[in-house]
DNA sequence: GGTTGATATGAACGTGTGTTCAGATAGCAT
DNA sequence: ATGCTATCTGAACACACGTTCATATCAACC
């Protein structure tokens, strides 16, 4: 016997990708062999390589793929404005699209280093791209007085660790909603970058004497 | 040929220990073979089976060892007065403790779902351990009425996940110094949790009118 | 309904895996 | 000097790995 009933490129190529996202995610990159995948599938190991020219790219695929959806998910979002309401919308957004997409995020931090460096490279700008959004944020609520950021590189990368945080703990039937979650992370992450009142009202006075 | 020149139990087996570090850091556990770690300690794979039952009590001890560490170091910290001071102490102190061993921090969270489920048990009882004494600190301040937090729980996730990042970009060498690093990230655990002044004064008033 | 191309099998390839073990050597005690 | 034991080698085990390929079958088109 060969060829299966009913077996199409168009539904097993997409079903090779479900199996891998989801092994890779449980075991990792490694430890998931591609006997295993195709056990997955439902199909012996060498058909796999009608979708994917090796175990590499099978990899790589998800990882860009998902880097690409993330960028354009925040492209397409809807942009409040000003900088303290834009940070808001960053957080939730990145809360939101992350906790819908566990399996992604996580294989996106875990197995990075199992690309060849090219592919590594790849995507380690996609990333950096994604992290300027929220440092152009940061930066703009500096110019405008109302953050107070020692350094906008270090607290972008500390608000993404936090946020990503949330991947690890967060299960959907919990005790606590997607919203209530959404809306701790989006406050503690104001919190932590925002002008403090009193340092405002002394930013002013300086300015007032300084006038005269 | 056997038995080499100058070998003892008592070098090799923390060489082993050492080299299982560094490649597990490196490449996943899953990637690293067990010829790979004796190959880094000058010796041939069945030599290994002296100093561990097998690959997974390497990293078991490994992991264990750290976690231990961490536990015992924190333990011996002296601690300041009251929970604002306590914060800004654990704060520094995770930094520091961390930035000084980022190989056992990396394995510690990126390796964990390799060990056997009795294993993973027992690291994460120990990490949760650490997890409480922080929660501790922010209940503390919550009764005090110094911390403002949603939920201490989550905000101690949301902070050691902020803190642990960390130690994915931190290069010794690199522009900002340990000292800077720990200031900044301390700041912000702080600023992401204390009461706001405004909020301070709006509970002292409603205090002072329920008196009257 | 026969031909063709896409889709799968299943066996094979060479290499590497974790682990075991008999045998060999080095260092230490006597 | 001799014997003993801790320490290591090198070969072997059975199995798993990623990948290739001749072969077989299904689905679609003329």
């Amino acid at each position: 016997m060969a060829r299966k009933t009913g077996s199409h490129s168009d539904i097993t190529g997409p079903r090779v990708r479900a199996a891998a996202l989801k092994l890779f995610a449980a075991h990792g990159f490694a430890a998931v062999s591609m006997r295993q995948i195709a056990a997955e599938v439902g199909v012996q190991a060498g058909a796999l390589y009608l979708y994917t020219p090796d175990k590499q790219s099978l990899l790589f695929d998800l990882l860009r793929d998902h880097m690409q959806d993330v960028l354009d998910a925040w492209d397409a979002e809807e942009k409040p404005e000003g900088p303290v309401r834009q940070l808001e919308a960053f957080t939730r957004f990145h809360i939101r699209f992350h906790l819908e997409r566990p399996e992604q995020v996580f294989i996106s931090y875990m197995e990075l280093r199992n690309l060849e460096p090219e592919n590594f490279k790849a995507l380690e700008d996609m990333r950096r791209q994604y992290e300027n959004a929220l440092e152009g944020i940061l930066k703009q609520g500096q110019d405008e007085g109302v953050f107070d950021v020692d350094d906008t590189k270090l607290t972008t990368l500390a608000l993404v660790a936090m946020l990503n945080g949330v991947t690890s703990w967060y299960k959907p039937d919990g005790r606590l909603s997607l919203a209530r979650v959404e809306a701790i992370y989006s406050d503690m992450a104001g919190k932590a970058v925002r002008m403090p009142r009193w340092k405002e009202r002394q930013r002013k006075l300086e300015a007032e004497q300084a006038a005269e």
